[in-house]
DNA sequence: AGATTTACATACAGACATGTATGTAAATCT
DNA sequence: AGATTTACATACATGTCTGTATGTAAATCT
């Protein structure tokens, strides 16, 4: 067949990465073989095979192209509570807005099983973990000095709750494709749990 | 081949099951042949035919033999909060003892594709999400009631975000073989996430 | 006791996926 | 301009999985 120039050939690869996500987060990782992919994409399987060694690849490919969900560090604005809240906010608006990160997170947290070459995969996603348990840790201790929660709170303690809170957040969200139970109230959700922390000026009337 | 008793062919149904919860956990749901779960149970793909119908069958089974791993209800001892950690604590006692309990969760959350005739695995999933919504609401709803948290809680709310909680909490200890970032320091965790809740009724020292 | 199921094992047929080897015409290099 | 590489398409060889059909001897039924 003709060859491609060197622009064509990337495009190539972007498509078949855009087609194997759809294709992926439709028919789940492991029951799409190659061919559905590279039909989806309008190459060969020949296309496929010269741009990534194999499947678990392609996933890898899929994956970077996404890449991370949230970075507290891009939030600038207000105290370090509204900032973990718009965080959180942030993650969820691309959710809902950004089809292909919608894709990748679904395909991530539905249709892949972590077995053989995923399983290093999802110990990525652990060390992804560490790096939001870190930020979350010092906004948590920013919380602290800056005295808008008790001196009690763990900033570390906080951090891992609110790491187990997001990952089931973003998982149930989206799982609820009805928007009962979680969609429509997540925002709302969200701002309790950060808010709930925040210490309350005014006085409780009939606490003691 | 000879016919089996009634309560032989129970022990070779319950053994495919067993065998079959184990070899997912393994190597995931759909890369497991119904050969290699026979061959693990010592029988053949004959046998597996015969006591179901494919392997989302088999699968059913796998989930139905462990059954859900929390109900509140289970809980009667202490205030509703306390009722609460309780339930969320023996969540993971059971995850951490009773090695079917782990496997079938490790299945359902790491290697299971929600996929064809699984996607309503998942709605199942959620449905039974909303039982715990349920039990959760009537819970914080009581706390509301006997002052153990602020009236402006909104017991709705807060079962929503134990409930985000709860879900990262199962499939991120159970992703932390590792034991640093989540595993050892779980049970303080939940401990955090329902007395924060909790009203102080020591004046905070600085507080206006 | 004879008839009928049952609880499997065995055998068969078809579909499908994977990886590699080979072909090829144009793009790129020198 | 010629040599070389590239970006695929095509062809092949192999292994695996699924579902069903058939066989069978003992358990259960009547």
């Amino acid at each position: 067949m003709a060859r491609k120039t060197k622009a064509e050939a990337a495009l190539t690869r972007h498509r078949i990465v855009e087609c194997a996500r759809q294709v992926f987060s439709r028919d789940g990782v492991t029951n799409t073989s190659l061919e559905h992919v590279a039909k989806e994409a309008g190459v060969t399987r020949g296309a496929v095979y010269w741009h990534f060694r194999d499947k678990a690849d392609l996933f890898m490919a899929v994956r970077q192209e996404t890449g991370i969900l949230l970075r507290f560090g891009d939030f600038k604005s207000g105290d370090a509570l509204r900032r973990l809240e718009s965080g959180l906010h942030e993650a969820l608006r691309r959710l809902a807005e950004d089809k292909q990160a919608r894709e990748t997170y679904e395909v991530m947290l539905w249709k892949c099983e972590y077995v053989g070459e995923f399983a290093g995969v999802r110990k990525d996603l652990m060390s992804a973990g560490t790096l939001f348990l870190t930020e979350a840790t010092a906004l948590y201790e920013e919380a602290v000095r800056d005295k808008l929660v008790g001196p009690e709170l763990d900033p570390q303690m906080a951090a891992r709750e609110t790491f187990c809170f997001y990952a089931g957040m973003i998982k149930l969200w989206l799982a609820d494709e009805g928007g009962q139970a979680i969609r429509s109230e997540i925002l709302k959700v969200i701002t309790h749990h950060i808010e709930s922390r925040r210490l309350r000026r005014r006085i409780h009337p009939k606490a003691v």
